[in-house]
DNA sequence: AGCAAATTTGCGCATACATGCAAATAAAGT
DNA sequence: ACTTTATTTGCATGTATGCGCAAATTTGCT
């Protein structure tokens, strides 16, 4: 692999470009919504709670949630018969820094960036 | 807007969600595969160099270069014939850290995660 | 067993996207 | 003017995605 940006999602699995994959997982606006609402709530929400939030038909939620969770970005679980979900906090922050720092280390044009 | 998420991302004209649009941009292979290209460089690349390092016929890689200059993730400059694309730093890596410290806020469940 | 609640899944549909090929621009060079 | 080079754009096509609705599944309750 001679493109480390490829690598830098280490889930998904065996997935040609893993990160890719992640950002297709958060390339939707509903499922943003869906990762604010985790965020805030600050725990566990299960599928009923979280479909509150987002104006779509929560089978349409239920599917985006399990988009999410197939990217490793959330984590689920079952009690009863309601399934909660929760963000899991790495590798996603650890992933992002990674990238912000690998893009902010290049064009960062501490000199000779000579422009138009 | 009652979700930060989905303004994190303030390019992308008036879009709903500028967010969704920034990770859209970065949803693909070919595009990470370019991205990563411009970042190697540390500068500029014509059409014809990047498309290089992507098995994909030219034009194709002329509309995803299109796709990531309007999602203002890059830079392009004309000079003769030949179009020069090169990375742009900011917003992409504040708004990726700012995008990770959100995340790890959260379910980093160390300490001091005393929520409002 | 029978029923209700929470979630997932199958299906059909409309829309978006990535791609190759060929044609169209744009800018030089002869 | 004609030709060559660099890039973009129109078109057709196959594939993926988001959606609602209805049916299936899972689990709990009586």
């Amino acid at each position: 692999m001679t493109n480390p940006l490829q690598a830098l999602w280490p889930c998904c699995a065996g997935e040609e470009s893993g990160t890719a994959e992640l950002f297709s997982a958060l390339a939707d606006p509903t499922r943003l919504i869906l990762l604010w609402r985790l965020l805030q709530a600050q725990g566990e929400l299960s599928v009923s709670e979280l479909s509150d939030c987002c104006g779509i038909h929560l089978s349409g939620v239920s599917r985006h949630l399990a988009q999410l969770r197939q990217a490793q970005i959330i984590d689920a679980r079952k009690e009863g018969r309601t399934v909660f979900y929760r963000l899991r906090a790495e590798p996603l922050a650890s992933t992002l820094t990674a990238l912000a720092e690998a893009v902010s280390s290049q064009a960062q044009p501490s000199e000779a960036t000579t422009e138009t």
